[in-house]
DNA sequence: CAACTGAATGAATAACCATTCATTTTTGTG
DNA sequence: CACAAAAATGAATGGTTATTCATTCAGTTG
């Protein structure tokens, strides 16, 4: 009891309001991989935050604004990173199709408590408008950036028979899918392995850029 | 109010068993589509199939189990309508893929209400081990039999490159993606395009007996 | 250090919802 | 038609959980 109590009590009241509210944040994506949307509970996601029970009240008013908050958390952070490469001047096109690649099966990204996120909110979307208005927004400009990139590697490397749109979609549900399969049958598909899987689709796009080793 | 009863009563009350319970099934599957695993109530799933409260728990015993019988229940529609078409002796190696791939984005299985089911389950697999397993027990067979269907392709066709296990995990991959697509966004992708970007992807490993149109 | 401010607490409240079961309705059988 | 068995009903129950808010606490300022 003294020991739980001092452990909590490192927790400096005096956090900013930005801090605490990310302290939230990520209780809620450890209490959604552990018990699921339906299975949090207010008093799951602040005990877990080591802190009272009224507290989410009075930073998000609501569990439902603390739960759009926590999607939006995430999808910041993935369409954040995606922006970066796109716009690094540093890097051509080929590359940047790489650092996405990179990015997308990255420990960040596929780390299975937020992939548990991912697939609690998308599965919820034809119920709740919200939280599909929220992902409607990235996915447009993702798509658009990848498929520009593609029409680039395109060009630069005379593929006639490319499209650009086409290998965009293809590739956005390889890897979606590539998720859910991490996220299911983690003793299965490794993701190292996912990410060759992608690499394998990309490479029958554009074999002189993009190679893989045999097997996965 | 007088419209509403009569409404009912032609249902009749000595439906089987079976039945009664297809039917609460069914509005299950409506009612998870329509409100979200979390948003789904008995009493909710009772009035859409327009019986009284009680009646899941004679039939059901439990909430719990009535969920566990609806994922089980688009889990054996899937798994028999493949079942079959691997096992069909009239159809050769070709023609089979071909009936998967009709299959996986056929009208019966691409319903978007079944399709929220199935993400709704898999949102939650992570925190729920009883509905992994059932998603496990028939993932296992399809992508064996999917799997052992590629190889026979590779050897008739002597495509020397083909890696049958790593093909099956990228169309499985891409189909789970194409399927949360044609779920999220209904406005964009549509089913023949999804079916028409899952036949590109074989196209590249079996050129000489897939093929497709340009564009999408 | 005393007064003040805003952050944090958690007991109390009110709403919601799965489950139970005494009662009613329907069906099939002799 | 009567009667027993089976099926269905829905009011009542009890457990769970989001939200509220009076109170406590920590940090700051003059």
């Amino acid at each position: 009891m003294e020991a739980v109590k001092a452990e909590i009590n490192k927790i400096p009241r005096s956090l900013s309001k930005q801090a605490r509210r990310k302290q939230l944040i990520e209780a809620t994506i450890k209490c959604i991989a552990e018990k699921g949307l339906s299975g949090t509970t207010m008093a799951d996601v602040t005990q877990l935050a080591g802190l009272s029970l009224g507290i989410v009240n009075l930073h998000f008013q609501s569990k439902e604004k603390l739960l759009i908050e926590t999607l939006s958390y995430i999808s910041d952070e993935y369409t954040s990173g995606l922006t970066k490469i796109f716009n690094d001047k540093n890097l051509n096109t080929e590359q940047k199709i790489l650092a996405h690649i990179n990015f997308d099966f990255s420990r960040k990204i596929i780390d299975r408590n937020k992939l548990a996120v991912w697939f609690a909110f998308w599965g919820e979307t034809k119920s709740r408008p919200t939280y599909l208005s929220i992902c409607a927004s990235y996915i447009n400009e993702i798509a658009n950036n990848l498929t520009a990139l593609f029409a680039l590697l395109k060009q630069e490397g005379n593929y006639t028979k490319v499209d650009p749109e086409l290998v965009c979609t293809c590739y956005t549900a390889l890897s979606d899918g590539l998720w859910l399969d991490l996220l299911m049958t983690p003793k299965g598909l490794k993701p190292a392995q996912a990410q060759l899987v992608a690499m394998h689709y990309l490479a029958t796009q554009f074999p002189n850029h993009l190679k893989t080793r045999t097997g996965i």
